[in-house]
RNA sequence: CGGGAUAUAGUGUAACGGUAGCACGAGUCCUUUGGGAGGAUUUAGUCUCGGUUCAAGUCCGAGUAUCCCGACCA
C-alpha cells in the first residue's frame, strides 16, 4: 500500500480533550475518527488492525468448533418481552418506534435472539452440543462513554453461544472456551488473567472476566504476581485475605485493569422463558443449557494501544499491526532513489510482506520518521541517498534502537522468517 | 443518572466589556530534503437560544456537546 494514496492524515497536536492514551494515539495517528462520544469511524489503518484482531478471534473460535453466523442489530420488542428484558434493559437499550408505530430496539446483546434461532435448529439431544458465534455491532446507550475506544455506544462484539444437554457438557465446553480466550489474547499481544467473578445478571454461578492490567482500566482485580492467580475484587472481599489462595506464598495486589472479555454459564435462564427445548432420550422436553462468551473488539484494540506504546507513539505487536513493514523513502526522490525504493517495495510485496510505502513527495524526512514512530508498524525500512550508494537498505524494529544496514535480500529474509 | 471542568479557523492556542490575533494544517510560487524545513502569498473561526449593555468571544440565564470523577458494562 502506498502511503500517498492511503485515506488518512496524521495530526501533529494531541486532541485537546482526550486523556486516555488509546484515544490520543489512535486519533493522532488517524486510525480512527470520532463522530460522537463513544462512536468512532475506523480509517484504513484502524480498519486493518480491527480486521487482524477479528481474524485471530475467528481462527480460535473455529478451532473451538463454533460456526460463525450473523444476527440482526434491529430487534422487535416481542423477542425481548419473553425475558422481561425490554423493561430491565430499557436504560441501556436504544428503543424507538418505526414509522408504523412498531416498537423496535437496537441490540445491546443477543441472548434472546439467539435462543429464538436456536429453537429452529435444535430439536433433539442428538443436535447437541453446538456452538455458534458472531462478530457484530452492539448498541448501548451508555450513561458515560469513556476512555476513547474502551467504552463505546456502538461497538463490535464477538459473542459466542454454546448449547448443551446438561451442566456437565457446558462445563466441559466452558473450559475449552476459557483456553481459546487465553489464546486469543496472547496472540493479540496481551497478558489476560481469567479472574473469577460473580455471574452478575446472568447466573448465580461464577463467571470469568478476562482482565488486562493497565492504568486506563475501569476495573480492579486482585493479582498474585508470583503465580498469576487473579480474582475479582468483590469475590476477593468475601473470601481470602491478602495471601494468594493458589500458591499460598504470594500476596494479592489490587491492580487496575480492563475487562477485554468474559464468559458465563447461562444455564437455562434464557432458554426456559422462550421455550427453547430439546427432546432427551426418553422423549421428554428439556430446556437447553446455554453458555455465552464475549469479547469486545474495539476495547481489545484500545487495550493493546494502552499496553504497547512509548512516548513517540504506538508499538503494535506484529500479529495485529496494520502492516508488517513500513518502507520510508528518505530524501530527494532522485530517479536512482526512486528506482531503489520501488524495487524494495515490489520485492517486499512479492515476498508476501505486508508493507506500507511512504512514497510521499511532499513530506519531509523528519515528518516521515515521526509518522512512522507514531503509527507503530513493527519493522521500519529506510532507503535514502546513504543506503543507495551501497545498494542496501536500513532495517529497524519499532521497539529497538539498533539499525541494521543490509542488502535487500537479507532484509526480506529477516522479515519472512 | 449525580458531581466537576471546558467550549474561539480543520488542529492547538491568544484577546481589560471596545479592530477576533498567533502557530500548525490546507492552496499558490520559489528554495529545500536523514528526525515534524525556510521565504513570499492566500485561506478559514467566537457551540445554540435568550438576557444585561451604547457596545458581548468576554458578564448573566437556559440548552447542547465534549472530557474527567462516581454508579453500571465488552
Amino acid at each position: 500500500m502506498r502511503e500517498s494514496q492511503l485515506f488518512f492524515k496524521t495530526q501533529k497536536d494531541f486532541p485537546k480533550d482526550e486523556v486516555a492514551i488509546n484515544a490520543q494515539l489512535l486519533l493522532r495517528a488517524n486510525f480512527i475518527e470520532k463522530l460522537m462520544a463513544g462512536v468512532y469511524s475506523y480509517l484504513p489503518l484502524g480498519y486493518r488492525v480491527r480486521e487482524k484482531i477479528i481474524r485471530i478471534i475467528e481462527e480460535e473460535m473455529n478451532a473451538l468448533g463454533a460456526a460463525e453466523i450473523l444476527m440482526p442489530a434491529l430487534h422487535p420488542r416481542s423477542v425481548w418481552d419473553a425475558t422481561k428484558r425490554w423493561e430491565t434493559m430499557g436504560k441501556i437499550m436504544y428503543q424507538f418506534k418505526d414509522h408504523s408505530g412498531r416498537e423496535v430496539g437496537l441490540g445491546p446483546t443477543h441472548e434472546e435472539v439467539m435462543a429464538v434461532i436456536g429453537k429452529t435448529v435444535i430439536d433433539s439431544y442428538a443436535d447437541l452440543p453446538r456452538a455458534v458465534y458472531q462478530i457484530q455491532t452492539k448498541y448501548r446507550d451508555e450513561p458515560r462513554a469513556k476512555s476513547g475506544v474502551l467504552r463505546g455506544r456502538e461497538f463490535t462484539m464477538k459473542d459466542l453461544y454454546s448449547f448443551h444437554t446438561d451442566e456437565a457438557s457446558l462445563a466441559e465446553f466452558y473450559e475449552e472456551a476459557k483456553k481459546a480466550y487465553t489464546k486469543v489474547f496472547t496472540r493479540a499481544g496481551l497478558k489476560a488473567y481469567a479472574t473469577e467473578a460473580s455471574g452478575g445478571d446472568f447466573t448465580k454461578e461464577y463467571s470469568h472476566e478476562f482482565m488486562v492490567e493497565t492504568n486506563a482500566g475501569e476495573d480492579e482485580m486482585m493479582l498474585c504476581r508470583l503465580c498469576g492467580f487473579a480474582q475479582n475484587t468483590e469475590i476477593s472481599k468475601l473470601k481470602s485475605g491478602t495471601q494468594c489462595p493458589k500458591c499460598q506464598s504470594g500476596v494479592l495486589d489490587k491492580v487496575t485493569s480492563v475487562e477485554v472479555g468474559n464468559i458465563f454459564k447461562l444455564g437455562t435462564k434464557f432458554s426456559e422463558p422462550v421455550g427453547f427445548t430439546y427432546k432427551n432420550q426418553e422423549g421428554r422436553s428439556m430446556p437447553v443449557v446455554m453458555g455465552s462468551y464475549g469479547i469486545g473488539i474495539e476495547r481489545l484494540l484500545g487495550t493493546i494501544v494502552e499496553v504497547h506504546h512509548d512516548d513517540k507513539g504506538i508499538v503494535w505487536p506484529e500479529a495485529v499491526a496494520p502492516f508488517k513493514a513500513h518502507l520510508l523513502r528518505i530524501g530527494e526522490a532522485t530517479p536512482e532513489l526512486q528506482r531503489l525504493s520501488e524495487e524494495t517495495y515490489h520485492a517486499l510485496q512479492k515476498s508476501g510482506v505486508e508493507v506500507l510505502f511512504d512514497d510521499r513527495e511532499r513530506a519531509s524526512s523528519g515528518e516521515k520518521f515521526f509518522d512512522a514512530d507514531l503509527i507503530g508498524i513493527p519493522w521500519r525500512i529506510v532507503v535514502s541517498e546513504k543506503t543507495l550508494v551501497r545498494e542496501k537498505v536500513e532495517l529497524k524494529r519499532r521497539n529497538e534502537q539498533e539499525v541494521k544496514v543490509i542488502t535487500l535480500n537479507a532484509c526480506i529474509k529477516s522479515l519472512t522468517l
